[in-house]
DNA sequence: ATTTTCAAT
């Protein structure tokens, strides 16, 4: 009787890849992003379930070309197309908060795309680089709402983008001081942000 | 103990 082949089922990320990569405690040396679409309508965000998903960035192994997170994730947005006529709210889960040279390619994307807004929900900040801050500053100043996840946003991300179907209890298990670990990245940022030079 | 960072600044 079922005419058509079943819908293909949406692409959740593994529990303890979840935990290890967004946790404040166990620092990977790899990226995961989640990510999600709203299209404005009437004044209201209406979710677009064909554009959630998640990825990771690419190369550490296999001698691939090395890719962060965020390039990825332009190109795959980019693919989209994404009607001009429209507005549209995008909204990243990214366990390290974007390095300077993708703040950079994030802060092009949405000069040429203004009919999209970007919010990045960073897990931790990434501050590897020299100049980490001023590429979170110029992120800003492009519109972009950069802040730390919170108990709320990594609720959030294990309901909507974790697999945790054969589960008997599906609450997202918090790690040690979640929250207090999440308020001071909280406070370092608001720093960052503030400290305009010049 | 809150050393860790899309590895190789």
């Amino acid at each position: 009787m079922a005419a058509g082949p079943a819908p293909e089922a949406r692409p959740l990320m593994n529990k303890q890849t979840f935990l290890d990569n967004f946790s404040h405690l166990n620092y990977l040396n790899e990226t995961y992003l989640c990510y999600e679409v709203d299209r404005m309508q009437d004044d209201l965000w209406i979710p677009l379930d064909e554009y959630k998903g998640f990825l990771r960035n690419k190369g550490a192994d296999m001698g691939l070309e090395r890719r962060h997170a965020e390039l990825i994730f332009l190109e795959r947005m980019a693919s989209w197309n994404l009607d001009t006529e429209l507005r549209y709210r995008v909204t990243c889960f990214i366990s390290w908060s974007p390095c300077p040279d993708c703040a950079d390619e994030l802060v092009k994307f949405l000069r040429e795309n203004r009919h999209v807004n970007l919010r990045i929900f960073a897990a931790r900040i990434y501050e590897r680089f020299p100049g980490y801050d001023t590429g979170l500053r110029a992120l800003k100043a492009a519109g972009v709402k950069v802040t730390m996840m919170t108990f709320q946003e990594f609720e959030y991300c294990w309901k909507n983008f974790v697999d945790h179907q054969q589960d008997e209890d599906e609450s997202f298990p918090p790690w040690d001081n979640l929250v207090v670990r999440s308020e001071e990245l909280s406070q370092r940022l608001a720093g960052i942000l503030q400290n305009q030079e010049d």
